[in-house]
DNA sequence: AACAGCGTTCCGTCTGACGGAACGCGCGTG
DNA sequence: CACGCGCGTTCCGTCAGACGGAACGCTGTT
């Protein structure tokens, strides 16, 4: 992140960086702020915000300030709409099992499970249960506990969502079921960025997930992979963990938004 | 909607088309569907898209396709979050006043209430109790009724929604408040494109409403006009539906978007 | 091997984006 | 009431940089 190379055309990047400032405004900002923090003349600004208004990406109000256009936000919330997180991860997903040759699986939430739209299976064949179209519970699972934690970004909100879906099935004998510890299960999995399954909801099976975001405050999808705990000790979990982190990272627009 | 007139910044204006055909394929668009749809030679939309790409409104897949990137939508998400809807329609309720000089409230739903979140009052003092912050049940407001009718757009959704409410309020003999009602009056309302409130909160008051939506789905907020019911007859019922309509559609945004 | 279908790069032309300067309006001030 | 200020807006001569046709390189196909 240092001094940024010429842009491909000066003009679309411009007006992007007003849309990222205008963003910041919520109720409008005046063209000479935009010209103060973005080091452009004022005719400039005019101009190329006019384009903006003329698509509905930019819209002004009768004072003069300008905000964010309808039609920004429309395409953004028709493309998250329709966005298919199967297809787009594919190539992801493949690359970890060809990476790792064990089981991934592409997840998400509904309520108080995980529900699986996708999974690749390893070469060796191993017995794993899930389905495509399967549900486990989600607060058992690695991918179902990465959803969690970024959905419900508090422990009061997520204490809410354990409230709501009362009690909370203990499949194995390491499942966290109560809600506190489910909490700073939570708590834990956001400053690390991914979730475990050490057993906690099939015995003998270990998993590691982490979220993807795709522009969204929200997890539109989790990512995990799966092995008998034989095949997943501590070193190998590290490993795999980097692998996953690795390759969501450099999926593009898979990882979470800076801020 | 006929010929348009030449952009003021040619290139932005393309960028701007690229992103709206981008947002339609939620897997990807290649670059000659692009081509094709644009009527633009690839070159210049391989030199487009890569200044898009350079600051996140556009990625690539592997395979090559383009898609809209992440930056776009958390620009959107972003700006919605933060979006001021009483700072952004204060003018629009002010000019409604002095149009009609009647009660003018600004509503946003919670669960199964509205609450307010501004109020602008006529010149001559009128007894209606509504305060900033105070709560209604919303199926017995005219703005709860525009918030429900779009939030919940069909009636199954509405019908979740009233029995996860039930029972449902009934403070005069005019609210409707068995479920199936409730759905018939909120397609009329949909198909309409504004609520009446007759009498059916509060006896000897009558309510028009109407959603604004900043390009999101679902609305983001409803305008009402309140008055005594002598002071709104049929007749003036109209006009003032026409007056609210009129002036939603004047404000930048806050229509609903056509796609 | 030749081909077809893709995304990508090159480079000479000339359009159309650039920005300094001037304008017009509304507002508060001396 | 004249004045000046702080806005958004418009104008226009200059020349940077956007434009697109053509050629390239890769991959998978016949």
């Amino acid at each position: 992140m240092g001094e940024r190379t010429a842009p491909a055309v000066e003009s679309v990047d411009r007006a992007i960086r007003m849309l990222e400032v205008l963003g910041r405004h919520g109720s409008g900002a005046s063209l000479d702020e935009l010209a103060t923090s973005l080091s452009l003349p004022k005719s400039s600004l005019h101009r190329t915000l006019a384009a903006l208004r003329e698509r509905g990406f930019a819209t002004q109000r009768e004072d003069g300030r300008y905000l964010l256009g309808p039609e920004l936000l429309r395409i953004a919330f028709d493309f998250y709409g329709r966005l298919d997180v199967r297809v787009l991860l594919r190539p992801t997903l493949e690359r970890l099992r060809s990476a790792l040759n064990e089981t991934i699986h592409l997840g998400v939430l509904d309520g108080p499970d995980v529900v699986y739209v996708d999974k690749l299976e390893p070469t060796q064949p191993i017995a794993l249960s899930s389905k495509v179209g399967g549900r486990n519970p989600a607060h058992c699972t690695a991918v179902g506990k990465a959803l969690l934690a970024w959905t419900y970004p508090t422990s009061e909100r997520l204490l809410t969502w354990a409230a709501e879906h009362a009690p909370l099935a203990h499949p194995t004998a390491r499942t966290i079921d109560r809600p506190d510890a489910l909490a700073r299960e939570m708590a834990r999995i956001r400053t690390d960025g991914f979730a475990k399954d050490m057993e906690e909801s099939e015995s003998g099976v270990r998993c590691v997930a982490a979220p993807v975001f795709f522009g969204a405050d929200g997890p539109v999808a989790a990512i995990s992979i799966s092995a008998p705990k034989e095949r997943l000790p501590a070193a190998r979990m590290r490993e795999v963990v980097g692998s996953l982190l690795r390759e969501i990272a450099a999926t593009p627009g898979a990882a979470r938004a800076v801020g």
